[in-house]
DNA sequence: CTGAAAGCGCTTACAG
DNA sequence: CTGAAAGCGCTTACAG
């Protein structure tokens, strides 16, 4: 590729100094018309373009954000970076975007392929973004470790970092916490409303926080009610429909009795509803299940799942917000929380039987 | 924000000259032991991370690779990311993620969110990045724009541009065609061994090229097999779910008899499934459904989703060293094709009774 | 209105 | 082994 035209050579062509250059591309200062002319015409003619990496040197600022997330295939995930990219875009930001497939198990077979979250803060100090957002990840980690914390302690210090996630002491971030487990009192409550009492729940790496809360906030639900909670209607597994699927074949093969089942989001929903399928069981006519965090298709399958909305288009926007004004320096330490919503549509009706309680068969694939 | 620490910060706590810190950070040149171990120490006291915007400035690269897609919350597009970002990163670049939404209607109702596809060109050649990706888009477009022709030909001139579409005569891109067809025509004659003889045509949006290459191969295979080919078997509408249960209630209303469907990728089948499920079909006992892009669900959906394996993994991959190649100057006009692969489920069997020929009653939604 | 000069943070020949 | 200097491409006071 040839050396691309610099401010240099088009004053050389005008005879004037690079600062005339300037003047006119940035329509700064005072020009005189022809002059501005005959530079507006060489620029036109050779194609100027001029170097962002030399200004933002001058500037101290690259228009740039990071985003690092776990999983951009992960639809949770893609559907909010598409909305924080259209706040992004609107507000003159690019973003560069680093999957770290940390919590995605689906990804982490063999050698490693992405960096780690820590090399990636360095890679955002290097390259001078003008700030960082961290959406989940280690953050989500209920043992966190040392170095993450330091890590992103660092980064903070030295840049604005937005965090969706759990709020963790003494780290300079700003926080969105983005759930409390409201949607989950609210499906539990839903389903024991429709007579069920044997409720499981499904999916959901262990030791992350989205998890537990939503774990949690099932068993305190359950607790209210005076409904069983045993630890054998719980199966946890990943976020993705093969865990959804795994889970159910696991309960199932434990042969609980449940006429009722918490999915930690759609895709476990999924996966769930074909493990059930599988064994001979239909939704909701032999069991009821409902999602804890619905995406985009919940309302094309069959049946239409029932699910939370945790209204993440919301969240979308609030966290741009947030970052453009750590970035700006009118930052609050914000603790946002979008307030879920039920959708009832049809994997969810009154029980009518129990669920047999002999060993499962396997489902053929 | 306090200024970050700068390699002249380091110099002057060490007393020693920046081209001496330069050489102990980059292991270049010779120092000796002792001050090496004076300026180690500072850099990692002070916390010194170089500023890649200077060197970029002096290397006369970023490390940076410019994606340019259009939806990136459409699963086709976020798994191929995927793919790409893995390559990208173990050959140590970083990618700038740029959604136009081009093509998706889903997201060009009311005001403009994203910039346009030329305003992206324009982005890449101020940022220098290293390369640039097209993936789809207006490349796709059958009626391409002018301007857009232009545009990409500029920057095809000044920077490495790989571009996965339809080649373009006289464009100095390397262009990688997904594919010809070929797939499409094995699903056709998969629904044909079955015994169908009524094959209806769902999602796509017209005047693209994947579209019209789909369609087109559809056709072909139909009058190969002396199969009828009525305009009003094929429904048109855009990749998403929604636009799948669109075409299939267009479809349903017209009356037309068929006893299986081509859907355009996995969402549409998706949505085309709702459709027929709302008309008091069933796939596949009423309707087979196939699939002319699988996506990563279908395993799950019920019925278990049979469609054509595009193997876009093996795309991604080679796109990205297609990329490299060209920015490393090594690049061939390559026009690669993958082989696609029927993947038999659960969604087609043989042909039971034809589709009820009268008015369809609108479903309920 | 216009130009010469300093400087953003770094790397790299070139001397010593 | 080490430093002074030039230079990457640009912006911005400061003179004139």
């Amino acid at each position: 590729m040839g050396k691309s035209v610099t401010i240099r050579e088009i004053a050389e062509e005008c005879h004037v100094s690079i600062a005339t250059v300037s003047r006119v591309f940035n329509d700064s200062g005072t020009v005189s018309a022809a002059t501005r002319q005959r530079v507006e015409e060489a620029i036109a003619r050779r194609g100027y373009t001029p170097n962002a990496l030399a200004r933002s040197l001058i500037s101290d600022q690259t228009m740039t954000l990071g985003v690092i997330a776990p999983d951009i295939a992960n639809p949770y995930f893609s559907a909010l970076f598409t909305l924080i990219e259209q706040a992004a875009i609107q507000a003159g930001y690019f973003l560069v975007l680093c999957n770290t497939f940390y919590i995605s198990s689906s990804y982490q077979q063999g050698q490693r392929m992405a960096r780690t979250e820590e090399e990636y803060f360095e890679m955002m100090l290097r390259r001078k973004v003008d700030g960082v957002l961290v959406i989940g990840g280690q953050i989500d980690v209920v043992e966190m470790s040392q170095s993450y914390r330091a890590a992103l302690t660092n980064l903070a210090r030295r840049m604005p970092v937005v965090v969706i996630g759990r709020p963790i002491p003494d780290v300079p971030c700003v926080f969105i916490e983005k759930e409390s487990g409201g949607g989950v009192i609210t499906a539990v409550n839903y389903l024991a409303s429709l007579g069920h009492r044997r409720i499981a729940f499904a999916g959901g790496e262990p030791g992350i926080t989205i998890t537990a809360t939503r774990l949690g906030a099932y068993r305190d639900a359950l607790a209210a009610l005076r409904l069983p909670c045993d630890e054998e209607l719980v199966c946890l597994s990943d976020y993705y429909a093969k865990d959804g699927y795994q889970a159910g074949q696991v309960l199932l093969a434990r042969g609980v009795d449940f006429t009722a089942a918490l999915a930690i989001n759609d895709s476990v929903a999924l996966g769930l509803m074909r493990a059930l399928k599988d064994h001979g069981l239909s939704v909701p006519q032999d069991v009821s299940i409902i999602s804890c965090d619905q995406f985009y298709n919940s309302e094309y399958l069959i049946p239409r799942l029932t699910g939370i909305d945790q209204h993440n288009e919301l969240l979308g926007k609030l966290v741009i917000q947030a970052l453009l004004g750590a970035v700006h320096g009118t930052s609050e330490p914000a603790l946002i929380k979008c307030m879920p919503e039920l959708v009832v549509r049809e994997s969810c009706q009154p029980p009518r039987q129990a669920v047999p309680r002999e060993g499962a068969a396997m489902p053929n694939q």
